[in-house]
DNA sequence: GTTGACTGGTTCGATATCGAACTATATAGA
DNA sequence: TCTATATAGTTCGATATCGAACCAGTCAAC
């Protein structure tokens, strides 16, 4: 008969997870041009990932934040001219989402300017190391993501 | 003459850590009492671990927060009576933060209400794949926090 | 086709976060 | 001792987050 795992081992990896989110995402804001936090950068970075002429609702969905939210992020966004919103010629209650010039080049600008940061912490730190967390990372992500409850 | 590392390797573990980050949190706080979310958690829990009768300027540095979101942090919590703020005796200045048994309680509580989704998702995943990363994440937590910007 | 349920998006109000300015106390230097 | 500087905490204003309510457009059942 197999014991109950302890589950204390989760709570210190989110405890970590958690504080490492705040160290780096401090970082990177202070590299993103005043009025622009992490949420504006990553609704761009997923832009180019994924493809942009992605719904509202959809990237509201990916980023599991309400899309009363979303709608906030993406009016900031294109008030400072990062991103234009344009309906949906397919669905009329919809919109969908395009870079712009200026938006694209700011992904491109920041990842330079943090890049010699990053190598830094790699060379402190151990890059070897770093390579064998990331698809474990990937396989919790999913895994979280999985077993969310599908309000 | 080393190849300069490449740097995509941290800027993907910062945005899987950022996913984990945002999902953790989302399933901490559906279990958390209503007015409270993860910040007010995250301060009692704190101080259950370290000791009460700490500065809050302490704590916000801990926390790497500014001193006024603190403030606002540990005032919802004394007004909820989970925590008690006095005088320090020591110095006029500042205060010291006091757990209630209604604290302790709150943290004692959680735990025990997550312990059952934890279990689930160390059953679903592979507790030895956890067990490795944690030492990993707590040296790039520790690298990130020494190399700060000391404002 | 009409009706009723559903969906994408916004508005609104409450709370959260954070920087700047301010108050009160403490401390170091003359 | 007096004064200047530093520190702990709060207040205030701007922006962010998020749930509830609402509007407009879609779609399924009839």
């Amino acid at each position: 008969m197999k014991d109950s795992p302890d589950p204390s081992v989760l709570f210190r990896i989110f405890n970590e997870i958690a504080i490492i989110e705040q160290l780096s995402r401090a970082r990177l804001e202070e590299r993103l041009p005043p009025g622009l936090i992490a949420p504006h950068f990553a609704v761009i970075s997923h832009l180019i990932n994924r493809g942009d002429g992605a719904m509202p609702i959809d990237m509201a969905r990916a980023f599991q934040v309400p899309k009363t939210s979303m709608t906030h992020t993406l009016k900031g966004l294109e008030k400072a001219g990062y991103v234009e919103m344009r309906p949906n010629p397919d669905d009329g209650r919809s919109k969908r989402v395009w870079l712009t010039a200026k938006g694209r080049a700011l992904r491109e600008d920041t990842i330079q300017a943090m890049a010699p940061e990053m190598l830094q912490v790699i060379a402190d730190f151990d890059l070897e190391r770093l390579l064998n967390i990331l698809p474990v990372l990937t396989d919790l992500r999913m895994t979280l993501d999985a077993a969310r409850d599908p309000k």
